[in-house]
DNA sequence: ATGCATGAGGG
DNA sequence: CCTCATGCATA
């Protein structure tokens, strides 16, 4: 097992990541007024969307080159920061585990699976409005990194290295690292996965595993991609190998899922946390959002196995200091949490009007609640049994284990499937969990205080 | 690795 | 209000 925190040996790894967000401004915090400008990523001009860009930027051989080229040089304050360049110190063993890693596999549209057996609740979702396929494909505005704030402005937009420099006078803390000129190194290193790519897109990552399915819902033709369309559209064994390769090279190499998310924001100018990492590697990210991130990964995998530099440069990121701390994270307690678990079985979805019982009756506040179905919900949607994910998704599963206990009569068995990813039925079918009853069966009338969960002693 | 939370976007 | 993407905080 390896322990992020275990190994640090870069005085930037660990808490950087997690702190990482402030690579980028967050515009749900208003009191961070770090506007950090991204280091360079004409999103704004290119409109493009990280598909789009890891496609051109870095899988066109012949695009123009993207902000890549425009590295920002080594910060000789950078050098402060105690790091000592370039060399990979692995932090943890190579361990076997690796593999052993439980690849769940979600589904990218589970959205009409909630649905699907249930009757007519109000507790279902009202349509399922859900494609059945995957469109992941949809472009992926700057604004979704950047959206322009109205506080600040300049948090929004990426800047490209020469402006980095005079954002640096503003707001010395967030702006790019490297402020000198380019890099040399980085370039040429990053030349060769732009080649890599046009070659052989999925070299290491997916090279020998995936012959890729022919099922191409969309062909790149406006993005002009050299060969290489699975960025666009991968099919779940594909995603669920580049994950595992993408794993097991990360921690080959020695870096942490924090390291990665990390170098990406110093590489595309978006940061990502150890979280989203993490999730992305236990494919516990919708399909469309892998997708999403995937071009991004394979970038990065990429250059660290191509370029040294890359490696040293991203060594250099300083620490940005934690902006603030935010939210305090509400402890439920476990017979509460089971509690909640039996008015889910019975009711994924409860109306305000049920949650504000449901509440009344946990004595929690409504916000809690609400949230936590919400999450719930969302678990429910990633949530899957690993041995499932070699039927290829189509297989149904009943699985208690999702089920509390002691839901006693109420207790309902879920139906799982693993087709979250599957090739060949994405969102056809994609049932996770059920949500079988209608709410009017939970609450007839008013929250019983007899209800299951009531007697949840323990 | 995961629980609880935030916020954008949609209806 | 919800979904969805995402992350801090924590187990």
């Amino acid at each position: 097992m390896y322990n992020q925190q275990t190994f640090q040996p870069f005085t930037h790894s660990s808490g950087l990541m997690q702190d990482a967000n402030c690579q980028y401004n967050m515009t749900g915090y208003p009191g961070i007024s770090h506007h950090h400008h991204q280091p360079f990523f004409p999103f704004s001009s290119m409109k493009s969307d990280y598909g789009e860009l890891s496609v051109q930027a870095v899988g066109d051989c012949s695009a123009q080159v993207m902000p890549w080229n425009h590295l920002p040089q080594l910060d000789p304050a950078g050098q402060t920061l105690g790091i000592h360049g370039g060399q990979l110190q692995p932090r943890e063993q190579i361990t076997d585990q690796v593999d052993n890693k439980r690849n769940l596999k979600r589904e990218r549209e589970e959205e009409s699976e909630i649905k699907a057996p249930s009757p007519t609740a109000k507790c279902s979702p009202p349509t399922p409005n859900a494609p059945t396929a995957p469109y992941y494909n949809q472009p992926w505005g700057a604004e979704t990194f950047w959206p322009s704030t109205p506080n600040g402005g300049s948090t929004t937009a990426p800047i490209k290295p020469e402006d980095n420099g005079k954002a640096q006078g503003t707001d010395p803390v967030h702006q790019f690292p490297f402020n000198e000129s380019p890099n040399a190194a980085l370039e040429s290193g990053l030349s060769s996965m732009e080649n890599s790519r046009c070659s052989s897109a999925t070299s290491s990552v997916s090279s020998g595993h995936n012959n890729s399915t022919p099922r191409r819902m969309s062909s790149g033709g406006s993005e002009g991609i050299c060969s290489d369309n699975e960025e666009e559209a991968p099919t779940s064994s594909e995603m669920e190998q580049f994950a595992k390769d993408l794993k097991h090279k990360r921690i080959t190499l020695g870096y942490t899922q924090a390291d990665v998310g990390y170098a990406l924001g110093v590489l595309f100018g978006k940061t990502f946390s150890q979280t989203t990492i993490c999730r992305f590697e236990s494919l516990q990210l919708s399909f469309k959002n892998m997708c999403k991130l995937k071009p991004l990964l394979r970038s990065w995998l990429h250059e660290v196995e191509n370029n040294e530099n890359l490696q040293e440069i991203i060594s250099r990121g300083q620490v940005l200091p934690q902006a603030q701390k935010r939210k305090h994270r509400t402890s439920i307690e476990n017979n509460v949490k089971r509690s909640l678990e039996n008015y889910f079985m019975h009711c994924s979805k409860p109306g305000p009007q049920e949650i504000t019982q449901i509440a009344r009756e946990l004595n929690m506040d409504k916000d809690v609640v609400r949230v936590w179905f919400c999450n719930r919900r969302q678990k429910g949607k990633r949530q899957v049994h690993p041995y499932l994910r070699e039927n290829g998704g189509e297989t149904y599963e009943v699985i208690q284990s999702l089920s509390p206990p002691n839901v006693g009569p109420f207790s309902l068995p879920q139906v799982v499937t693993s087709q979250g990813f599957a090739p060949t039925s994405l969102g056809s079918n994609p049932a996770l969990y059920v949500p079988a009853f209608h709410k009017s069966e939970v609450f007839p009338q008013t929250v019983p205080h007899g209800m299951p969960m009531a007697n949840h002693s323990g």
